[in-house]
Formats: structure tokens, sequence, C-alpha cells
DNA sequence: AATCAGGAAATAC
DNA sequence: GTATTTCCTGATT
């Protein structure tokens, strides 16, 4: 399965940039998971399956991988989350939110209204994608790294190839790319991959291939909304993530629990409504943290004396009935 | 053995 | 100065 499928009949440059090779393809469902560092067997995981549209998965990777890319500037203009960098907390408040509802609801294609199935297309491959764009800023988050490669320092690099390794449980290989930048890492062909990392070389080559693709959309996307709306509007909701500031435990935590999708595994709501949170898995959390600020020797140990400190600014308490691993905000939303 | 509670000092920004 | 991070002692589950 490694060698890349020259996609897109229509050759123009958009189309070839777009084009992920067959890996990436491959990858992005073989690959995905809820939870990635929970990940104990490697499963299918797309939605579609799960939600009962079995027909749709396979054509529409042929569309991936054939089409023009005209459905991608849909995406973005179903989405106008995602079309910004780091703003799309709005679509986040809702956990389990479902990418087909999302597109319906924004009006996705409303000139197409005779064409049941090539609607249908359209809306599983806003979905596929919507998921990768969404997992790629979930990652820039847990990084603090940007979602364009090309803008990657070498510690980024590092980062990302670490991250990816202990997502995909590849082989870790960061030290074959040790003084490479984001630049560097672009430029290289499959077969410089290799020649690094001969073992799992060709499937980083895929995820890189992944990210650079969708750092291209979001350029593009960005560029449209901006001509369509002005470039207003779109900073408005600045997360922590883009604020400049450095994040706070709280709201790191916070963020954690807004997506039961991706870290419910690890910390999850008991009643949200009191803010009562459980950490379910403290060496989890403990690693995730200690990624986003860069600290390797992070442990629940470390992590829970920082929360303690929140007990008497008032942000975080134990609830009434104290158990094991439970907090609670003191200020719910 | 893992968590919890804080004090104290170090560190990053 | 703030917000942790690091380390530690002792208590609790």
């Amino acid at each position: 399965m490694s060698h890349p499928v020259s996609c897109l009949s229509e050759g123009e440059e958009f189309g070839s940039r777009i084009g992920m090779t067959a890996d990436s393809l491959v990858l992005l469902e073989r690959n995905r998971t809820e939870d990635p560092w929970e990940m104990v067997e490697t499963k299918p995981n797309i939605e579609a399956l799960e939600r009962g549209v079995p027909g749709l998965y396979f054509p529409c990777y042929d569309m991936l991988l054939t089409e023009d890319a005209t459905w991608l500037v849909k995406v973005s203009e179903a989405s106008p989350t995602l079309a910004g960098p780091m703003n799309r907390m709005e679509s986040q408040e809702e956990p389990e939110q479902c990418p087909v509802i999302d597109s319906q609801e924004q009006g996705l294609s409303p000139g197409l209204e005779g064409q049941e199935e090539e609607r249908s297309l359209e809306q599983v491959q806003s979905m596929v994608v919507g998921e990768v764009l969404k997992d790629i800023e979930t990652a820039c988050k847990l990084l603090n790294i940007t979602p364009d490669p090309i803008d990657w320092n070498t510690a980024n690099v590092q980062k990302w190839l670490l991250w990816t390794e202990h997502l995909y449980r590849l082989p870790h290989a960061g030290k074959a790319f040790q003084e490479l930048t984001g630049k560097d890492l672009c430029a290289m062909s499959e077969e410089e991959f290799r020649q690094r990392s001969p073992l799992c070389g060709d499937t980083l080559h895929a995820h890189l291939d992944i990210w650079k693709s969708a750092a291209w959309m979001k350029e593009r996307c960005s560029v449209i909304d901006t001509k369509a709306a002005g470039g207003e509007e779109l900073w408005s909701e600045a997360d922590s993530s883009c604020s400049g500031q450095p994040i706070h435990l709280w709201q790191f935590l916070r963020e954690l629990l807004l997506k039961p999708h991706n870290y419910g595994r690890c910390i999850r709501w008991l009643n949200k409504e009191k803010g009562i949170f459980k950490i379910e898995d403290s060496a989890h959390v403990a690693r995730l943290w200690g990624l986003r600020k860069n600290r390797p020797a992070m442990n629940y140990d470390k992590l829970s004396r920082s929360i303690r400190q929140y007990y008497k600014k008032g942000i975080i308490r134990k609830p009434d009935v104290s158990q094991r691993l439970v907090y609670q905000f003191v200020h719910p939303v």
C-alpha cells in the first residue's frame, strides 16, 4: 500500500496539491481512534459506517481521489469555523456533534435539491474532511504548534513526530529527523522519509501529507472567507490556543472535557451542570498536560498539586462528597 | 499503591 | 508577581 495514487484527473494546481497519497487516505480511517492514547486495537472508526450509510463509505474515497476539489470549497462554506486559524470553539460546544447534521444545518450545497445521491456523497466527504481537520486542530492545540508544517521549527517537528508516533503506535523515529525544520520536512519525498526511517518513514510521510493538505486547504478557505466576509469576526471567539497567553491548567482541563469524543476515556463530566468531573486516567491526563506545556516530566502527582493550588483561588475544589480523582469547578459555565 | 493535602523552594514568563 | 513545577512529608483510601 505504498504507491502514491496520482489523483485528480483534472490536474490543475488545486487538485494536485490537495491530492493525498493512497497511504494518507488509508491512514485516515485505519488509524483513527477516539482516543489516541488509549488505542489498544486498530479498528476502522469511520462514523459513516456506524451511523448506517455503508454504501457511501468507499465511494467517498473514490471521490477524494478522483474528483476535482470543488467540494472542499463547499466544506469551507459549510463550516466557516474551519476557515480561519483556530476559531472553531463554537462548534465544539456540542460534544457529540455529527458533522452530517452540521452540514445540513449550515446549508451545504443548497443548489442540489434534486440530486439526493450527490448530496449524500458530499455530506460524507465533508464529514470526513471535517473530521480530519478537527483532529489536526485538536493536535495543534495539544502540542501548541501551528497547523501548517511549513512553519514548524525543529522542536515543533520533534513534537509532531512524538505525537504521531504515539498516536499510531509507530516505532520511535524522532532521532532520524532531529535537526530538520518543518520546511525541510515538507520538501522531503516519501523516499527520503524511508531512508531516514525504514520502518515508518512512509507512514510518517503520509501523515505529513495529510497535514500539508489540510493546511493548504485551510489557507485557501481563509482567503476565500476573507474576501467574502471582509475578514472580520474571525477572531471574535479567541480561545486559549490563539490568545497568546499561556494556557492555564483549568482551561486545559475544560478543553479536554469539551471534547468527550477525543478525551472521554481519560477525563469526563460526572455532572456538567455542577462542574464536577472525574479524571479517569490520571497518567494520561498528566501526559497530555506535559505535552502541552513542554514538561516531559509531568505526572499526576505534580498535576494534582497544581490543581490543589486552585483550592484557595476558588477555581477548582473537591466536591462535597470527596471522591478520588474527582474535582469540581467552582464556577461551572 | 495510588491519592490527597499543603509547605517550601525553584522556575518560567 | 503570578502560575505553575518540583520535591517532599504525612495522612487517607
